[in-house]
DNA sequence: AGTACTTATTCAACGGATTGCGCAGCAATA
DNA sequence: TATTGCTGCGCAATCCGTTGAATAAGTACT
């Protein structure tokens, strides 16, 4: 349940509402961890409620109002004693390889055209995580050194996955040889 | 919402208790779905009222009694059905990763301490993928290829992060002699 | 002119997941 | 002898997350 804690990260440096953390919540935080608007909108009331942020009305015209968000001193508390405690791992529910565990049961084809779908997915995230990664080096990257570690996690992993699927590509044609697919 | 489906994999090959389920939910398939002893029963329970399972009840002494669950033809169906529709890209949640990206917030210290102690766990698990890979490999991994490569994606995924870890040391303690930590 | 997208927030309903608890007896260890 | 651990099942409360929808006004494209 640390929704609230991404939340409170990305509200450290920088005061916005929930839409702009919306956004950021599909790009950078999203490789880490998702959410959708809905969420965010609700876990920024309750953060609100307990006082770990609060925000000022910003009346627009053209568009409409919004509410900037800031992290008030005690959201830095709890932020702080959340880091200090240990993070639960991470638990796993990917349902892609749920399909592969049960493999025997699909043919071989359909199996490789799923793999290729998702192959494509993972190819598509690691030239942004790059492209990323190529921008904070340029300007040196000690001030983001954080951002840039989140993004090398986001590339090796990607990356790893690839070199997984060339493997299963691989047995799968030589399986694909003996036993006739249905 | 593939806890459902995960079970029926299980089942395929095998008639088994809500507790064997739990316990390779702990193990084999953990690796790729985690689920604890009552969302399975629960989901049993669910599974069986749509006829998608059956059991039979086993008196024992020593021992409580026990339910043998096994799939039926709907449930294999169903199975089926579902392995053919693409899978939803998985959503990442790690909380951990949450905390390097906040990192700024963290002294260096106490950052390395955590990533240690996750290195350790992740040591730990591919130990296990790796021994249970070979056992695998010796009896010749046709018959149980799918089971293989699930276990090769586990021990990749394991590499990855390791690798990304000896990353993150050498960037923080470089950056630990020039910014003094809290 | 009509369609679609972007900015911006919120509500309601449902289902999935976690946490905590309870029962029950045997085996093994301290 | 007391405690812990394993086998085995289940309920209830609560929380988290997803899906779908509504409102509202501007811009951009066909």
């Amino acid at each position: 349940m640390s929704l609230r804690h991404a939340i409170l990260v990305l509200l450290q440096d920088q005061e916005a509402s929930g839409y702009d953390l919306a956004r950021e919540f599909a790009n950078s935080i999203g490789l880490v961890w998702n959410a959708t608007h809905q969420q965010i909108y609700l876990e920024l009331g309750k953060l609100n409620d307990q006082n770990m942020v609060k925000f000022r009305h910003i009346p627009q015209d053209g568009k409409p109002d919004k509410k900037l968000y800031r992290i008030t001193d005690e959201g830095r508390d709890e932020l702080i004693r959340w880091l200090r405690k240990p993070a639960a791992p991470p638990r796993i529910r990917d349902a892609f390889m749920v399909k592969i565990a049960g493999g025997a049961l699909t043919d071989t084809s359909s199996l490789l055209r799923e793999l290729d779908d998702q192959a494509d997915l993972r190819r598509e995230r690691l030239s942004t995580f790059e492209a990323l990664a190529n921008k904070l080096d340029e300007k040196g990257r000690d001030k983001d050194l954080f951002t840039y570690l989140t993004l090398r996690r986001g590339i090796l992993d990607q990356q790893a996955w690839l070199h997984w699927a060339d493997e299963v590509r691989n047995a799968l044609s030589k399986h694909g040889m003996l036993s006739t697919s249905v």
